[in-house]
DNA sequence: CTGGATCCATGATGATACTG
DNA sequence: CAGTATCATCATGGATCCAG
């Protein structure tokens, strides 16, 4: 009302202007996707499946207008890059935040026809093992899915990284090998895990995946403490 | 066909399971006007200025469908008192982010008709406090501002707590009187501060007082490192 | 092909007034 | 005190189309 923006809260309270940021639907998605780097206007379509056209226009131009994102328009060049400004990375410890509470109130099984993205999922593993310091020593994991390339999974010292990788496969203790939703499946069901599960392949030495089951016990949250019995 | 629910991202990630929950507008600062205590209908209004009661409505509803919120309407009572549920205070992490966000990125002076209330000017200046690691001691800051209430500030060995205060006014270290606004262009102000402002009245020794100062040079954030010179 | 824009439908939100 | 009712507006979704 007292405002000239409509979409303002018209608060002195820094919670709602970052709302007035970040606030809009779609828009922490947006950000989320170009966390791990620069992405054109239909990398981003890709991942954020259902998002029209016109809605992530809208979204990009904002964000641009607010400093959270920058658009790399080289003449000359058929492809519009965006990226975050150091305001927009700056946004990830919020991001670890919010995917973290969700992994801990909203944790429902993937539904057969909802598109997984490993990177999605293989971040909130990530977060998941760097909050419960889950230390496995110094291990590297290769995670391939085809189509949608492939990740490297490091964990040294309570520390873990998550990488995708666009060149050759690089050598890791052990090698994940799954389509998109038989990885969602494996990582989404509660511990103990079968290691010799049908629609995945798991390779490297005992050792190696004895640690890496035993590393993943912590997912998903409150998995390992106790299951509440229900769909 | 995919989601039943139009409002559904339909995403296999749990930030967007997350933001299906707490990314519609004023749902957040619903959660933060609730984390400091069970409110009433009309309290919320209150605070949230702008919003409107079939907006409020809907969002207490969601949020109780989704399990963050409870509402308890005591039979033969006319007030119903909202509060949040275990999830719902488990947002405070990520809540304690996107503020900080927007401390760090967002900071505006507070606007002339701007309202402000004192407990979100503190709830930031407590979370720099803490964030930063400012110890200043065993300290009591007592903060009065009429029409809303008092607070109580105590910080003990880099650990800070802010308390809203309903009794007698308590011992304190220091005591701060100021209108809503005065405190708010007070702290919003960029080291160094004048203690001797007009609109604002500070009692203590003046040791406490030196201590007081020294302590609240962090804030706003980057105001104690260097400051913009333009023009 | 990428990177959008346009048209239309609908649901969410805002403004204002009123009620059990 | 705690909402509901009504109307207006705006953001978003769905589908299609277009320019470089």
């Amino acid at each position: 009302m007292t405002g000239s923006d409509p979409r303002s809260y018209g608060h002195f309270c820094m919670l709602a202007k970052a709302l007035e940021r970040v606030g809009d639907r779609w828009a922490l998605l947006v950000v989320r996707d170009l966390m791990s780097g620069p992405k054109r206007f239909t990398d981003l379509m890709d991942r954020m499946a259902g998002i029209t056209p016109k809605t992530l226009t809208r979204r990009l131009r904002d964000l641009e207008a607010d400093g959270l994102v920058e658009a790399d328009r080289e003449a000359g060049r058929r492809e519009v890059w965006y990226q975050l400004t150091p305001a927009g990375e700056d946004l990830q410890p919020a991001l670890e935040e919010l995917l973290l509470w969700g992994l801990r109130n909203v944790a429902e099984p993937p539904r057969p026809d909802e598109p997984v993205h490993p990177e999605h999922v293989l971040r909130a593993l990530q977060l998941q093992l760097q909050r419960e310091g889950v230390d496995a020593g110094s291990v590297r994991w290769a995670v391939h899915v085809p189509g949608t390339g492939n990740y490297t999974f490091t964990g040294d010292g309570g520390r873990w990284e998550l990488r995708s990788e666009d060149g050759p496969e690089t050598t890791a203790d052990i090698s994940i090998r799954a389509t998109r939703s038989a990885l969602a499946r494996f990582l989404t069901a509660p511990p103990p895990r079968d290691p010799h599960t049908e629609d995945i392949e798991i390779t490297g030495t005992a050792s190696a995946i004895r640690t890496f089951f035993k590393a993943i016990d912590v997912f998903p949250p409150g998995s390992h403490i106790q299951r509440p019995l229900d769909a």
